[in-house]
DNA sequence: GGACTTACCGAACGTTCGTTCGAATATCTA
DNA sequence: TAGATATTCGAACGAACGTTCGGTAAGTCC
């Protein structure tokens, strides 16, 4: 159920009134009862926009493309949003907002800095190979949005990087180290967003298996296989 | 002097004649003596294509753009590559090769399973951050060619991945471990290209030293420090 | 039942796109 | 220097693009 929340707007982009009467912002799901029409059908839009972004790209992708695909008009689309960048903001928005949150609920449960480590990994993981298309929607077209859709954007990205370096530097403190934070978190970054290039569900590990190695991989490193894997016959007598 | 190289062809896109006299193709080089000029005006094209491609990513950037980058008319540059299509395809095979060339020669130096490890991580950053532009184009575009030209760059790219997985199945027997030589290579690979999302000159170490500290992090991980960096006060008595 | 809002649509607008055509100039060779 | 070849160009083509205009039909409220 990727993209069925979604945060409504005072208005929607056309201007013939207001379909939410004036109600505060607030997020609706397709499954929450409080949610009007309105909120669900764009939540569904949205779900066939990350599709297609998905398939060919931001750019690549066309208005009649999605039209096509939600068997609107092409006229019709932009009764729930202005313009194409906005439909990618609105995406970018979401997808960022509900790992962010569900990151915060899961960090909640551990104060042990090697598993909040591992919480971060299997969380972001999870949401991924969950939402792929949304997900690769938001790191793939991380530098489309300019200007002030840009920025709220980057806003995001930059709280989910903090959280990781303070796990990372709880993490350096609890076991008396020295590395760089910066260089852990994006070589961490880089390794679980470059999922999207190779990960096929019928031939590699699901999430949670994934987040374990990956886990161990940037924990301990190939060479030190921790409590885990090591050869039984071997050079080592 | 990215893109430098280039392999030459038979005829040129239009079909006036031949401008290399229907010499055998062979790699060129911007200096190199034996390039004609017709090489070098396309290798010129193919390096300022890079970086519009870079700048603006494939659908994004216009035969426009790259007309006035090379103070061309629209229509000349049709005289040296037949499409757009062909013009990205020329940027990804010539980055592709050259660095998997310099990657071979490099390897030919050392026999020691982590050593040639470490190499390839030193090869692909040096290259990487002396040919962004390229670099990012090969890495970002990976899905964007189709048919007969896809299959020619991704051929390449199997290639590229077999190396590595036999460095890895190397080191793994070498060192009488047990890990997933696919997972080892892709999670590298990951924080090897994720570089060019993050990579600032000014504030971030050289391709040398991070080849390093990555080669240390993907070997160690976090909380093996090795021979290198433990901080000398600490919970440890 | 009339006024208003919500949800949508057909048709078109102006722009930009990749590519091509026919011709003109520059460069080389004999 | 004549002729061929190599290189470049202005102008235009048709297609596709994002967006907008003026509407219509159905639901809601007094």
């Amino acid at each position: 159920m990727a993209l069925a929340t979604v945060e409504s707007r005072f208005t929607p982009a056309r201007l013939p009134g207001s379909p939410s009467g004036g109600r505060k912002p607030r997020h609706v799901s397709l499954n929450d009862p409080g949610s009007t029409p309105h909120d669900r059908r764009l939540a569904e839009v949205l779900e066939h926009a990350a599709r297609i972004f998905w398939e060919k790209g931001y750019e690549g992708a066309s208005m009649r493309d999605l039209a096509r695909a939600t068997e609107m008009s092409l006229a019709g689309l932009y009764y729930y949003f202005e313009s194409k960048e906005e439909l990618l903001f609105l995406i970018q928005k979401h997808t960022f907002t509900t790992i962010m949150e569900q990151l915060r609920e899961r960090l909640a449960e551990s104060a042990a800095p090697e598993e909040r480590v591992r919480i971060f990994i299997r969380n972001h993981l999870e949401y991924f190979l969950s939402n792929k298309e949304a997900m690769k929607v938001l790191t793939h077209e991380d530098e489309t949005l300019r200007n002030g859709r840009g920025a709220q954007i980057r806003a995001i990205k930059r709280q989910y990087y903090t959280i990781c370096l303070e796990l990372m530097e709880d993490l350096r403190r609890a076991k008396g180290l020295q590395f760089s934070g910066r260089l852990a978190v994006l070589s961490l970054f880089g390794m679980i967003n470059w999922i999207y290039t190779w990960h096929n569900p019928r031939v590699d590990a699901g999430a949670e298996a994934l987040a374990r190695e990956m886990g161990d991989l940037f924990l301990h490193g190939v060479l030190h296989p921790g409590k885990r894997k090591r050869k039984s016959a071997g050079p080592r007598v």
